[in-house]
DNA sequence: CGGAATCCTTCACGATACTG
DNA sequence: CAGTATCGTGAAGGATTCCG
């Protein structure tokens, strides 16, 4: 049988990204960014339209004023989202996706459209290892 | 001027999750999972070949026993990553990639490639930020 | 070699109260 | 309305030690 043209053993290893890897930085600082408890939701509420800070809060649910507050100002930072102050009384404050955050929306969406399709997949993986291995 | 197919303030709102919706809950779990702080690059260090355990300690860097070990546990769990122990003395334990695993690292690789490309913007609109808010 | 067990620090997040 | 300030908690992660 002929041999395929590379051996597995032969791949690049020595690409792959130790952790002191400059690229690592800003993939761990998006990873753990969008892994943060209220960071998809707010970004998939955000994806239509602008909303006001207390919209956003009632039409998510269960988030504290504290941690949306952060969440936001979070995605503020990283350019992902505006902020527009209208100093009305009573003051009016509406976030709204940037250009660059709307780039961002579709491997975000990609990802958590795998989490959904493969729910089955991943919970009975669960189950299985937890009869394996006990449930502790 | 025609009016638009349906101005934004009339889409479907009602559609957005709220957090307790059960489609959340796998969506979470997932993001929250790839955003610990070692689970990319173990990940990423699966993708060609299987790996043994202090061998991928070592091509890491930084990780502790226990974070790896952790993290490892954890993709397990999910049914993303095959551990396979040789009891040779000394013991042998290796960890690859699962059909279900390689999957999900198409959604993954498009969101940390989108973090690469756009490293740029984000750390400038971070310095816009610090310069305008203060570096507090 | 591949862990488990233990201790410790940091930090994300929630709860609550107060303010321009 | 849209925050800030403060306090308390659990969970994540690091350092170290011991084991089959």
């Amino acid at each position: 049988m002929k041999p395929l043209a590379k051996p597995v053993e032969e791949l690049p290893r020595e690409q792959l990204p130790h952790h002191e890897d400059p690229r690592c930085v800003p993939v761990r600082r998006l990873l753990q960014t969008v892994g943060s408890k209220w960071c998809s939701l707010v970004v998939a509420h955000l994806e239509y339209e602008p909303r006001r800070f207390s919209d956003l809060k009632r039409s998510i649910g269960g988030v504290t004023q504290k941690s949306l507050t952060a969440t936001l100002r979070e995605l503020e930072k990283d350019g992902l989202v505006n902020r527009v102050v209208t100093p009305s009384i009573p003051p009016r404050v509406d976030y709204s996706l940037t250009p660059l955050g709307r780039t961002l929306l579709v491997p975000l969406k990609a990802l958590t459209n795998w989490a959904i399709e493969n729910e089955a997949a991943v919970s009975s993986a669960r189950e299985r290892f937890e009869r394996e291995n006990g449930p502790d």
